[in-house]
RNA sequence: GUGGCUAUGGUGUAAUGGCAGCACAAGAGAUUGUGGUUCUCUUUGUACGGGUUCAAAUCCCGUUAGCCACCCCA
């Protein structure tokens, strides 16, 4: 190729290739948020005990359909659902809850000792109308801890979640606590919200009558003017919570205020996957909209029995790592570059170039980021290059430089410069970089 | 899924029915081997499809996408 470039022809309309609606693109500008908390995940949750686990994108569309709930929104019409020629649809996951504990049990992982920590990370599918920090695939990091009833879980759950944001450096968000019951006097609790409605019905809004047949927990959640009168005086949850699920959510806590972690208790906290039970709760960033729930959770502790599993209690969560990362954004998070490009070699002549190339390659052999020109660019347009990303050094290969079997090294803070033995050129690099 | 708002170079914007302009970014250059500042020049656009009109970025319809609220949910 020489001489100018030429524009790149457009292809016309009709032809134009773009991304599927709600499913974007992760651009290498973004990637250090995408970085900065996939790094600190694995980090974290490490520490905690919990090991990384990846399940398939794919599973059967029934396990959904089972641990979610038939008559969720989810279920019914926001999963990709792909029809198999024979056997069962298979569905890319909603979510992450149901194929971890699918892969527990397949696994028989129960029958490793003690508490049963794992963790997360990949994308999920939603066929929503999407909005900001509401993709159709969208990105989860979450952790699931199975085999303790014990309420200092759910309070190790919950701190850790805090600890996650904190540690990602958001300052800004709350932490909401609910109890929705056990099995028992979940059901109880819901007869008696069900009795409560029953008399005002009518004077419930549409949403919310629909809401009276398939998830009645769901009114306490409706912003709507006319329900709230009605919800204010509502049966609380507490009121209906047997003696257990009372003293566990007063144990949580205590735990979570040994811990010196801030919370709110909401009542009207609800979950809309049906698997949940006992403690749940949310974090919740104040200046993200409707979309402000940066991550969720609560125990699960019927859900691997209904899977013909053990009875094993469990409890976990999970963040929405877009809404997490237009938190940072939001508050203005430092967020350190990924690590960039260290010198810039620059050949002058073409008679020089295979040598540079090569030179290059032995740099990046012993580990620095080296970058060159291949166009035979001017030297000026290659410094001007080289300044734009920011490199430290630059290394010139000209005809001078090549008798002497040396390099120019220049230094583009100072713009001093320097010229080294070749065989001599990593070490004293790698000595200038590392004091830098 | 429901209702609403929006759509102009890569990005941010101007043009209120009459010449698509500006800034940034990008590329080339300012006496031949030295960057950042400055200066000159250049490339690139009305989302898509129809309609009204002498004339449409502008008005109308449809589509698509994004956003906001609802529904739902991380």
């Amino acid at each position: 190729m020489t001489g100018k470039k030429k524009a790149v022809k457009k292809l016309p309309a009709s032809v134009k290739i773009k991304a599927v609606r709600g499913m974007s693109d992760i651009l290498p500008e973004e990637m250090k948020f995408w970085r900065h908390l996939e790094n600190l995940a694995h980090y974290l949750f490490r520490l905690y005990g919990y090991k990384e686990i990846r399940q398939p994108l794919l599973e059967e569309t029934g396990l959904f359909a089972r641990s979610i709930g038939d008559d969720t929104e989810i279920v019914k019409k926001e999963m990709y659902i792909i029809k198999e020629k024979e056997g069962e649809n298979l569905s890319l996951r909603p979510e992450a809850t149901a194929s971890l504990v699918r892969a527990f049990l397949e696994h028989s992982l129960y029958r490793e000792s003690g508490i049963k920590r794992y963790y997360y990370l990949g994308p999920m599918f939603r066929r929503e109308r999407p909005q900001a920090g509401r993709k159709r695939q969208f990105h989860q990091v979450g952790v699931e801890a199975i085999g303790s009833g014990h309420p200092a879980l759910d309070a190790e759950v919950i701190s850790l979640a805090g600890r996650f944001l904190i540690e990602a450096g958001i300052k800004n968000f709350e932490i909401q606590l609910n109890h929705l019951g056990c099995q028992d006097c979940r059901k109880k609790y819901i007869k008696v919200l069900k009795d409560y409605f029953k008399t005002f019905q009518r004077a419930l809004c549409p949403d919310c009558q629909r809401r009276f047949d398939t998830n009645p927990l769901r009114i306490l959640d409706c912003k709507k003017e006319a329900c709230q009168a009605l919800i204010k005086s509502a049966p609380k949850v507490s009121n209906s919570l047997c003696l257990r699920c009372r003293e566990h959510f007063i144990q949580v806590q205590k735990f979570l205020e040994s811990l010196e972690i801030d919370f709110r208790l909401n009542a009207r906290l609800v979950r809309g996957l049906d698997y949940y039970t006992g403690v749940v709760f949310e974090l919740i960033h104040p200046e993200l909209g409707a979309q402000n729930a940066l991550a969720a959770g609560g125990r699960y502790d019927n859900l691997i029995e209904k899977f013909g599993g053990p009875s094993l209690p469990a409890t976990g969560f999970s963040f929405g790592l877009e809404r997490v990362i237009m938190a940072l954004k939001k508050e203005e998070v430092p967020v350190a570059e990924l690590a960039e490009t260290e010198i810039f070699l620059i050949v002058l002549g073409e008679a020089n170039f295979g040598e540079g190339f090569k030179i290059l390659q032995t740099l990046r052999g012993e580990k620095l980021k080296g970058e060159m020109d291949f166009e035979n660019k001017s030297l000026k347009a290659c410094l001007r290059q080289a300044n734009k990303i920011g490199v430290k050094f630059v290394l010139i290969l000209g005809d001078e430089e090549r008798q002497k079997q040396s390099i120019m090294v220049k230094d583009m803070a100072g713009g001093e410069q320097k010229l080294v033995r070749i065989e001599k050129l990593t070490e004293f690099l790698k000595k200038l970089l590392k004091k830098s």
